[in-house]
DNA sequence: CGAATTCTTGACTATTTGGTCAAATCGGAG
DNA sequence: CTCCGATTTGACCAAATAGTCAAGAATTCG
C-alpha cells in the first residue's frame, strides 16, 4: 500500500501505544490487519458512535476480549483505521505535478480519485462520517496538513490560470469540486445504484462515469479562446 | 415551508400513528416542532444509531419521557424528521422547467441548491448519514420516487443536448455532479472551513462559492461551437 | 368553578455496550 | 519435549440507553 509523497498521517497524539508494539509477532501483524479491515467496514457505515466493538469483533471473526487485546479501546481502533487510510486517500492531490500539463494533470487526478472511490469506497465513507460527526479526530489534521497541501496545490492551479492555461476559476473551489464529485460516487453509491439500477455493475460503467465527470469538469476549466 | 411540486415524502409505511394525531392541540404542534428541530440537529451529526434520545431531549429542553410522549420510539422521530425534510430537499430538481433556457435552468437549480446547503446544512447531512448507513428508511423512496424524478429530468436534459443547447453530456451524471458539488458545501462544511479558515463567514463568500461552482459546471455543459 | 383531558416527569426496568480479568490454550525457542 | 510468554475467551461489571409507568401539574371546556 503506497504511502504517497510523505503524506502518512499521524493523527492526534500517540498516547497509549500498545505494549506489544515493540516486537510485533506474525500473529499480531495478521490480527491487527484483520481487525483494521473489519473496523473500516463497520466505521464506514455507522461512524464512530454508531458502531459497536461487538460488530467489529464479529466481522473480524474474533471474540471481543481478543480484539481488545490488540486495541485496548474502541477509540484506538478508530484512530488506527483513520491514520492508515488518510495518507492514501490524499496522496493523489500531492501528486499533481506543477510542471505537467494542466488539463492532463487534472485528468489524471480526477481519474485516480474516481478509481479510488470505486475500489475502496469504505475509506471515503469513513472520512465522510468523521467529518459529519465534527471531525473530532482529524480536525487538527484538516486545519494543518490538509490546509497546507490544498493551498500549495491551489498556488499551482492559480499559476496555470494566470498563464492562460486554465480558464479563470477559483483554485480552492476547483479542488472542492473535484473532491465532491469523485467522492460522491463512493459516499452516495447507494443513491447512484437506486437511480441507475443494475447499470452500475455492468462493465464499462466506471468508464462511463469517468468520461462524464471528466467532460464536465475539464470543459469547465479549459480555457476558451 | 413550501412542499414543492407535490414532492412531499411519505417515507415507509405509516404504522403506529400517534393516538393524539387526530386533533393536534396547540401545545402538540409546538412541541412536535421543537422536537423535530432538535432531532434534525442531532441526527444530522451522528446518524440514527449514533444519536440518543437523551441528546434530542436535552436539545429540545424537554424531559425524555415527555419527548417520548410525542414520539413513542426513537425511530418514529427519525422517520418524521426525514419525511419532513425530504420533499423540500428535492423540490428544486422537480422545478427544472423543460420549457426554459437550459443554461439558465441549470444556473437557477445550482444556485438554489447552494443556498439550501448554506441555509440548512443539517438537512443535507441528515441524508448523507442516512445513505451512508445504507438508507434503511428512505431506500424505497430512492428506488421509486427519486429514480422516477431523476429519469424524468434526465429526459429533459437529454433533449436539450440533442437540440444542441447543451454540450453532449450524460444527463444523470450531470445531475449527480450538481448534487455532489452543492451538497459538498453542506456536508463537508467543516473541511471547507478548515481549509479556508475565517473566509467562510465573511460576507460575499457564498457569492464567491456560487460563482466558482457555476463557472465550472456551466462552462462544462455549455455547447462549444 | 370543576371535571375531564392533556401534558409532564421522577423513578424504574431491560437491554446494549465498552471494557476487565483470571484462567485456559497455543506456539516457538532451547 | 518443555517451558514461558503470547494469545484466546467465558464470565463478569459498570455505565449508557431505549422505553415504561403511575402519579402529579397544567389546560381546556362546559
Amino acid at each position: 500500500m503506497e504511502k504517497g509523497a510523505g503524506l502518512e498521517a499521524r493523527v492526534g497524539d500517540d498516547e497509549a501505544r500498545e505494549a506489544a508494539d515493540r516486537h510485533p509477532t506474525r500473529i499480531q501483524a495478521a490480527n491487527r490487519e484483520i481487525i483494521l479491515a473489519a473496523a473500516l467496514e463497520v466505521f464506514a457505515v455507522h461512524g464512530f458512535r454508531g458502531s459497536t466493538v461487538d460488530q467489529i469483533a464479529a466481522k473480524a471473526d474474533m471474540s471481543k476480549p481478543n480484539l481488545l487485546y490488540y486495541f485496548r479501546r474502541k477509540q484506538d481502533i478508530y484512530r488506527a483505521v483513520l491514520e492508515r487510510t488518510l495518507g492514501d486517500w490524499l496522496a493523489p492531490l500531492a501528486a499533481i505535478d506543477p510542471a505537467g500539463d494542466p488539463i492532463e494533470e487534472l485528468r489524471r487526478y480526477i481519474t485516480l480519485k474516481l478509481e479510488m472511490s470505486a475500489d475502496s469506497p469504505a475509506a471515503s465513507r469513513l472520512f465522510a462520517n468523521e467529518i459529519l460527526a465534527g471531525a473530532p479526530v482529524i480536525g487538527d489534521f484538516l486545519k494543518t496538513r490538509l490546509r497546507e497541501l490544498v493551498h500549495d496545490k491551489a498556488g499551482v492551479i492559480r499559476r496555470w490560470v494566470s498563464e492562460g492555461r486554465l480558464a479563470p476559476v477559483d483554485p480552492v473551489h476547483l479542488i472542492f469540486t473535484i473532491w465532491a464529485v469523485t467522492q460522491h460516487y463512493a459516499d452516495f453509491d447507494l443513491q447512484v445504484r437506486a437511480v441507475l439500477g443494475g447499470q452500475v455493475d455492468k462493465p464499462g460503467f466506471q468508464e462511463q462515469t469517468s468520461h462524464a465527470v471528466l467532460t464536465i469538469v475539464l470543459n469547465g476549466v479549459r480555457p476558451r479562446d
